[in-house]
DNA sequence: TTGACTTTTGGAATAAATTGGATTATTTTG
DNA sequence: CAAAATAATCCAATTTATTCCAAAAGTCAA
């Protein structure tokens, strides 16, 4: 059985919560006891990850304090990552409360309906048009490849050449 | 015997269930005892794969979580692979329930007929019309491939001067 | 510090949708 | 043409989603 595979549409309420579809709530459940941690995507959505999947992530960065003092790339990975990520818990009834700048930097508004993707190691929730374009993108990408794929499949060269 | 092969139309009941011929359905049932994955194609359609068929599609990635954190092209990856798949099993009558999102996305609308396709490792499931698009592209494709290879057959030189 | 008020949280009730099964209709086969 | 097999429809039971409400917690002013 696949983890964390599918989407949902579903709705976010006045007060900021969603409630998890029980395929995705299992998947928490099984993972990580429902301890969840919040993070913002550069690409404008919020992720939500199994805690020690998160940890895995953060994990490889070695000797952080060293190479604070040096890099300044480096600070702003950590700055990154310090300030768009914050813990939660599944509560018994499988809802999620999220952060009010959360909402906000990913445009998903109490009241309206949101996009929940599965991404294999955790969920993404994407406001519902934001998903569309970034949809249409990958999409999109996948279409222009097979075009060129078929169009190299056209020419005659050694390779594809047999005679009559 | 030749497994996934051949097609057949069947309608898709109110509730996006559509129920395999015979023939599908004991191919299903040999390979994984029932567990197919549903996954949407940018050609338009959904495919149905027996589950150890996917997975070797999508061989697991080594470190996923690391890459995710760190490049964005991964996290599209993940978003492709995990938002457009789904896994589902056969239930004791032969039909599966096409997910919403599935059926909005290949229009595979409840109350129509639609088109399953053999595909050797699976089945595809297909809009009457796109399929008919579809089925011509791949014949023009193949056509104008032949005129190519014909063309090249004409032209002289050493590699073919032998020839007919 | 207390009391009134607002906001947040957890839970329960209600409404909607989905599921599984069985029945009925249709097609195929002998 | 009859029997069997297959496909499609319908219905009841269950699950899931949404709304609503009450309790708790937090704010602010007197």
């Amino acid at each position: 059985m696949l983890s964390f595979c599918g989407q949902d549409r579903c709705s976010i309420d006045a007060n900021g919560r969603i409630k998890f579809s029980p395929r995705f709530l299992s998947d928490f459940m099984e993972h990580n006891g429902g301890d969840v941690v919040f993070h913002c995507l550069p690409e404008g959505a919020m992720a939500v990850y199994p805690e020690d999947i998160y940890l895995q992530m953060r994990r490889s960065e070695p000797k952080p304090a060293e190479r604070a003092s040096s890099s300044m790339v480096f600070r702003r990975t950590l700055r990154r990552f310090g300030a768009m990520t914050q813990s939660d818990k599944i509560s018994t009834q499988g809802r999620i409360t999220i952060p009010q700048m959360y909402r906000d930097y990913a445009e998903i508004h109490p009241g309206t309906e949101v996009v929940v993707l599965g991404i294999e190691i955790g969920v993404e929730i994407w406001n519902c048009e934001k998903w569309k374009e970034e949809f249409g993108k990958i999409n999109g990408h996948l279409r222009d490849k097979g075009e060129r794929e078929m169009a190299a499949d056209l020419v005659f060269n050694k390779e594809n050449k047999d005679e009559l």
